[in-house]
DNA sequence: TCGACTTTGTTTCCTTGTCAACAAAATGGC
DNA sequence: GCCATTTTGTTGACAAGGAAACAAAGTCGA
């Protein structure tokens, strides 16, 4: 198999067994809340004026799933809309005091998952996190225009 | 931001990023055929004697949602189960002619992604190869001794 | 060998997310 | 300014996957 392959094959099968870890671990310590609902949080809290479309594209979901996501946390009173005066169309998003809660037992979290981590960081050298770091950009925004690209390419069928 | 943040959090964007595109691209090449049901077709492929809870174990899904997933899939037509002589719990899957075909569609699909990425794995030197699989490789046996551990703890509640 | 425990696969109910159609507001070309 | 187009958020029908309960087969210690 090619090294290429290893590396995306590795990364795939790293991710899910990080994914499911951590979300098992949330969904246990913060009891009631999915792991969604708490992503959810964490990004309207670091995003000043997120709404749904800014939610749907961080998170590759539909708005339509980040709508009825929102509404839930509103019904659970974990978030709050807010509109300006000067658009009637978009709806912004901002925690509850509630919701600053729940981020902030998930932030806590997120250190126990760094401390159970850290002897694998460890052993990174400052180089080889430069290496991985440019990578990851590199790739991305490659994959950023290829997606812009086939926006492109889709009008057009 | 920590380092190890923005390389967990450029993993995660980048990952999401590949998964979606890629789907998006196979669903539209594959009609008919979600990713669930091409990755399963190319699991059974490369791993003989796969069955139900191999499956399961793979994709971090449950032992539920891949039996369904397999039913539907006898009943497309593109795969068939066996069982051995010496078992009569076991259930295990192969591809017919027809899954074979899905398969090699499924591969000059990858190749296309792999043509389509070329550009950024060529700038990747052997020596960065090397040390983001290190890296992955650790990382992952660390996570499966955490997995491990928690197995044990939870039976201990 | 027998009975308790484990493993395997299935089923039912429920939650989550997608898709597609939609209404309302914003935008942009003329 | 006006009308076509785009953007934004919502909704209902549907599909995918999870949780838990279950039956059937396998395992293993006494």
């Amino acid at each position: 198999m090619k090294k290429e392959d290893q590396v995306l094959m590795g990364f795939r099968d790293l991710y899910n067994k990080i994914v499911w870890l951590n979300k098992n671990k949330m969904e246990d310590s913060l009891k009631g809340y999915t792991s969604s609902e708490v992503h959810c949080i964490e990004y309207i809290e670091k995003n000043a004026d997120s709404n749904v479309t800014k939610l749907a594209e961080s998170f590759y979901m539909t708005r339509g799933a980040i709508s009825k996501l929102t509404q839930k946390l509103i019904k659970k009173g974990l978030i709050e809309s807010y509109q300006k005066s000067d658009n009637k169309k978009e709806i912004y998003f901002r925690l509850t005091a509630q919701g600053k809660v729940i981020d902030k037992i998930h932030e806590d979290l997120h250190k126990e998952f760094q401390e159970r981590d850290k002897a694998v960081f460890e052993q990174v050298t400052e180089e080889q996190f430069d290496s991985m770091l440019s990578f990851v950009e590199k790739y991305s925004r490659h994959l950023d225009a290829v997606i812009k690209k086939q926006g492109l390419d889709m009008k057009s069928e």
